[in-house]
DNA sequence: CAAATAGGCGACAGTGCTGTTCACTTGTCG
DNA sequence: CGACAAGTGAACAGCACTGTCGCCTATTTG
């Protein structure tokens, strides 16, 4: 992170996030097996020696950069987590935490990688605290009456966030400078909400599917435009 | 993918297929800088020294297993990319892709999740053939008149694309069964279309979200519930 | 201020992977 | 049948990375 000066003054809490920062970066550009414990400690100007000193070994640092990722989208989307039970009764604002994560998702592309990443890999995502308390919020928000009834708020988490986060790296890929990237955000943000509130089909369209979504899990109705699931 | 018969018969595709099955194996498992062509050789019962008569470097080895991945993504969805010029002018069955792929993703999680990481990995995801058509795709569909007006089918594409291929992640991790994973392909099915057909927000009740959709790219309506786009 | 502590550093052995070469076996095709 | 191409096995140098050890020195503390 910054040009060794001889020697790094002794201080083990800057010095192990200054780490963690350098992994999660690393991280996001090559996977978790795509790391090695010698790139991170060069980018973070530390010793190799210095990072096994926090870090037992290289799987660990894996680990605690990953769990340091989810941490910083936890806190960017919910604040302080040691603070999340007196909040939980406080009416769901949904849009309004979905602006804040898509803000946070383009300032921070590799953080939200690093935990998509980790999501893709995981043999179970459900427990991943953000993953947990997004999932959560999302049930809340289905069951009042601000949300149109029969939401799955279990696979909307996952359309949600896997839109949220995998959008910004479509963004840094076609904006060069600031401006355009706060263009790409607002669109994002705006067909996010246009989804939300007017769907994309024209409901009119497709009478068949409306038939089918009003009887659920029932074996889908003979229509052309339903895809069959099984 | 076999227990090693002595030797393999003869048979230069096909020992080109395999490799690069073992490399799309491994590569969803360990990412692109995880995989050694020691693993993919012994995974795919194979000879080092026979990988590299196929493949010049481990580089030219995962290059082509992502190609190969994004090559059985594009037939699944829309056919053989040669004839494609000749299908371009019927009419956008929307729904019945939207199926296919989920289908498909369902089927395939491994493979999704390659050809997603090399999204995320890519410096110019707009390059990917199979990117490239699901978009115009949804360009042509936002244009018919079967779609509600306002679509942004750039951003649609991520959100739909990165939902449908991370849901078989989490459905793998949840059911141990086929018929489990059949059950949690429909629930994805389902909530996509009523996602399509309705959104999820009660329009009524937001009615400052309906105001700033209603002029495109003004700066942001000072309604508690819209997100901040800058 | 001096000693003790612990954060940080450099060097070392061990391991596994890459890319190359070479001698060898065995299907396949003209 | 003979030539050639596909597949095997082994060996090698070169490299990068892991994990460990002992030394150095800034900070703390008595």
């Amino acid at each position: 992170m910054e040009t060794r000066a001889r020697r790094r003054p002794r201080d083990p809490e800057a010095t192990r996030e200054v780490i963690l920062e350098a992994a999660g970066t690393l991280l996001a550009k090559d996977g978790p097996e795509g790391v090695s414990l010698s790139e991170v400690a060069h980018l973070a100007g530390v010793n190799r020696g210095t990072a096994y000193q926090h870090f037992e070994t290289r799987e660990k640092l894996i680990q605690a950069a990953v769990d340091w990722a989810s941490d910083k989208l936890f806190r960017a989307a919910f604040g302080d987590p040691a603070t999340i039970g007196e909040r939980r009764i406080e009416e769901v604002d949904i849009a309004g935490m979905t602006g804040r994560l898509t803000q946070f998702a383009m300032d921070n592309p590799e953080l939200c990688r690093v935990w998509l990443m980790q999501v893709l890999s995981s043999a179970d995502p459900a427990r991943d605290p953000f993953w947990r308390e997004y999932c959560g919020s999302l049930e809340r928000f289905a069951a009042s009456d601000l949300a149109v009834p029969g939401v799955d708020a279990e696979v909307l988490s996952v359309i949600n966030l896997a839109g949220i986060f995998l959008w910004p790296i479509w963004a840094r890929a076609h904006a060069e400078t600031d401006r355009g990237r706060t263009v790409l955000a607002r669109r994002f943000a705006d067909e996010c909400l246009r989804l939300s509130m007017y769907g994309s089909l024209r409901a009119e369209a497709y009478p068949g599917i409306a038939e089918r979504l009003r009887r659920p899990r029932a074996p889908a109705a003979a229509s052309s435009a339903s895809p069959a699931a099984d």
